[in-house]
DNA sequence: TTTGGCATGTAATCCGTTACATGATTAG
DNA sequence: CTAATCATGTAACGGATTACATGCCAAA
């Protein structure tokens, strides 16, 4: 059996935010792809099929609402799901195996492959720079608020800072080894 | 349709390294489940129908080999393999979708739930810490070899003790974050 | 001889993505 | 009018883990 889905504690996590505000499943999944995008995703397939089954389950209920003229069925937690959602929280989170493509590569490769490794590093560093510039900016902003949920936000995105700070570190530093391997040989 | 499984080129660019040695698929499964068991993982429901499926196709070869009077299956990478392999580690990794249930429960996270929280913090910042020994200790060891596989494994433990590095000085703020939130509520 | 580790595999199962399908609303 | 976006879903597929099954060899 593969281990148990997160998927519906990350639905009933989200109803759960800022004060219960019903969300549709196209709400989720925006929250989803925005802010914490960088250490979670899900896809409609997953989502709408969940949202179904935590309703049956009692832990969300529905209600069709109006907004913006468009019809859309969002759904707000209930008690039992709190309830539900708490019991996951208390719960140690796994270690999910981590799957790096970048290092398995750097890992396998051999003085042939230089060129190419060289080329995915830079890659990469850059987008860890931009990612980390990204997060500076969105802490700023986070700074500022007095919302309840702020702080937990605050915490995420300063380890997205430190870690893309911490990456593009030791990929400089594994840029000149590369390099120097290169030349040298 | 998924995206295309990657099991396959580990087993190839281990059945390349270090002159190409011929392995079975406990041999495989040992050498993942040690040195990159931190950035790579796999079963041996893949690794056994993968390499019946690389040998048909001629990747690599089987061979019959004994040792310590043990019958074990071994296989070596062809030339064949090698080309494929190598095209593969030119394509550019794919920053794999991370989901760190740490982080989550983190920005999930509520007041009520704070003990939880730390706890969780706790946990893991100690394992980055022994972690990060742990590699610092092997890389010690690495230092002085000769063989031509050395810098690049010196580049992978690298990237482990940062990423360990730069967690345990995250948690430790956080940490402290979620302490001051407590005791101020 | 029986226990336990070595070694090889298969089957069931489930998660999650991708692709497809549909309709309603708004902007141009 | 029509193209794009909003919004909600479903079906198919594949990857990966887990659990199960088997047999050999060595040591107690």
């Amino acid at each position: 059996m593969a281990r148990e889905s997160r998927t519906p504690f990350v639905i009933l996590g989200i109803l759960n935010m800022g004060g219960g505000k019903p969300l549709s499943g196209y709400d989720i999944k925006q929250v989803i792809d925005g802010a914490i995008s960088h250490f979670w995703a899900e896809s409609y397939g997953q989502i709408y099929p969940v949202l179904k089954r935590l309703a049956a389950d009692k832990l969300i209920c529905a209600g069709a609402v109006k907004r913006a003229g468009r019809k859309r069925s969002a759904y707000a937690i209930t008690a039992k799901g709190r309830i539900e959602f708490s019991q996951w929280m208390q719960r140690s989170p796994e270690h999910g195996p981590r799957r790096d493509e970048l290092i398995l590569k750097l890992f396998l490769g051999s003085k042939t492959e230089i060129p190419a490794l060289i080329r995915h590093l830079v890659q990469r560093r850059d987008q860890a720079r931009e990612m980390g510039d990204q997060y500076s900016g969105w802490l700023q902003m986070s700074q500022g608020k007095k919302e309840s949920d702020a702080p937990f936000q605050i915490i995420t995105l300063r380890a997205g800072i430190a870690q893309a700070h911490a990456f593009v570190r030791w990929a400089d530093e594994s840029l000149a080894i590369l390099r120097r391997i290169e030349k040298g040989k």
